[in-house]
DNA sequence: TTCACAAAATGAACACTGTTCGTTATTGTA
DNA sequence: TACAATAACGAACAGTGTTCATTTTGTGAA
């Protein structure tokens, strides 16, 4: 544990690939209010300042992550699945990549995606699959953020604590509490978690009722 | 502007309501950094620890901005309507009242809910619409849930700024930009945003997938 | 080979945040 | 009339992200 002396090291122990990285893992680790500055300079030991020339502050990092965390997401489906079952698929891996890493999730929500990045190759294989199977160009985007709506929610959804909506025993709310004991005591396993179930009933319709749109559009063209 | 002594003032200059107002207030004029603790004091006319006489913390303010937002959100047509129109007014009005407070959503979502708070009792009304109009008890809280989470979804949307997607010229993401280019030129007048058309049809297609999937169960039974 | 400059670390600040605590003046109550 | 509760101030504290001068090392040009 002998102290690093001031000066340039001979051999380089920073990257903003290893900044990123860390980060990732902190926040997975400890949650949202981990991975600060002070604490990813603390993991690789070294001092908060260090950081800074190789990452222009706390905002770059959350863009890195969300690169880091968008490489996950399958759009394999798109070359070589029907649309339906490509969106899918695109889905489920869109809501584990996030919440694989639930802290994140609230951050990246809100912070405007960078143009060029690898996260708009994601979208790019959306668009292509989609635009390919037929559906016109105006309505792809609407498509595709809605559905991220609901995938983004959902992942939020899922970080939060099961018994988040858990009424009590309030006796003002009846039919909330019969409603949140049936669900619970009609869970396949105990392990099935609420969300999982949620998710699926959410997704499937979305998806039937972009069926039935899709079907209507080729009707009136 | 004469400054006040130290001691208790003759008439009080605060109280829970005031500050919780205020918060909104500045959350909504300055949005999300413009409501810290120091923020509110400063708009008070007052030291920042007075307020801890009248509230716990920031959280307590967080948690008392949700239940004055809630409070904004449509019901009645669970009294009046059958069950999808009524989830139609009552999410667009969910929405809404998210989208006229907006640095409100995102600290929302991830607050997990009070137990006998004001909001149980909107939960208690969509939940003794739905049940009464037939929907088994165990999957009333799925759907309100997934369509929770479409809503919420769209009100970050309806935050963000209409170019978080825009892909620039991108070369290498030709399908994105088209379906960009589309979706903005296919706009019915210039201000309005994509954010509504597409809470418009992602809410419609969701819809459309519950009401066959209420008809399928109906079927079964 | 030498010299200047870029790069990469330290460490000491700065401005900012939410929060706590002691002090003081006023109010309501026994 | 005592006495406690109340509600304000003001000075701290611990925490945050960030900046800057400094020191050391590496590298390309004259």
């Amino acid at each position: 544990m002998e102290a690093r002396k001031s000066g340039r090291p001979r051999v380089a122990v920073l990257s903003r690939d290893l900044i990123l990285e860390t980060a990732l893992k902190l926040l997975d680790e400890r949650g949202e209010q981990g991975a600060g500055i002070r604490d990813i300079a603390r993991a690789l030991e070294v001092r908060p300042s260090a950081l800074y020339n190789h990452v222009s502050g706390q905002d770059d990092i959350i863009a890195g992550i969300r690169e880091l965390v968008s490489d996950r997401i399958d759009v394999s489906g798109f070359d070589t699945l029907n649309w339906v079952e490509a969106l899918r698929r695109w889905a489920w891996s869109y809501r584990s990549a996030f919440a694989a890493h639930p802290p994140t999730i609230a951050i990246m929500v809100v912070t405007p995606l960078a143009s060029q990045s690898r996260t708009s190759q994601m979208y790019e294989a959306v668009c292509r699959g989609l635009i390919g199977a037929g559906w016109p160009e105006r309505v792809v985007l609407s498509l595709i953020v809605s559905l991220e709506c609901f995938i983004l929610g959902a992942a939020l959804d899922h970080v939060a604590p099961d018994n988040m909506m858990d009424p009590g025993d309030d006796p003002s709310a009846p039919h909330f509490v019969a409603a949140y004991d049936a669900l619970a005591s009609s869970l396949p396993s105990p392990d099935t978690r609420p969300t999982d179930t949620m998710f699926e009933m959410g997704l499937e319709a979305m998806l039937a009722g972009l069926t039935a749109t899709f079907q209507q559009l080729k009707g009136d063209s």
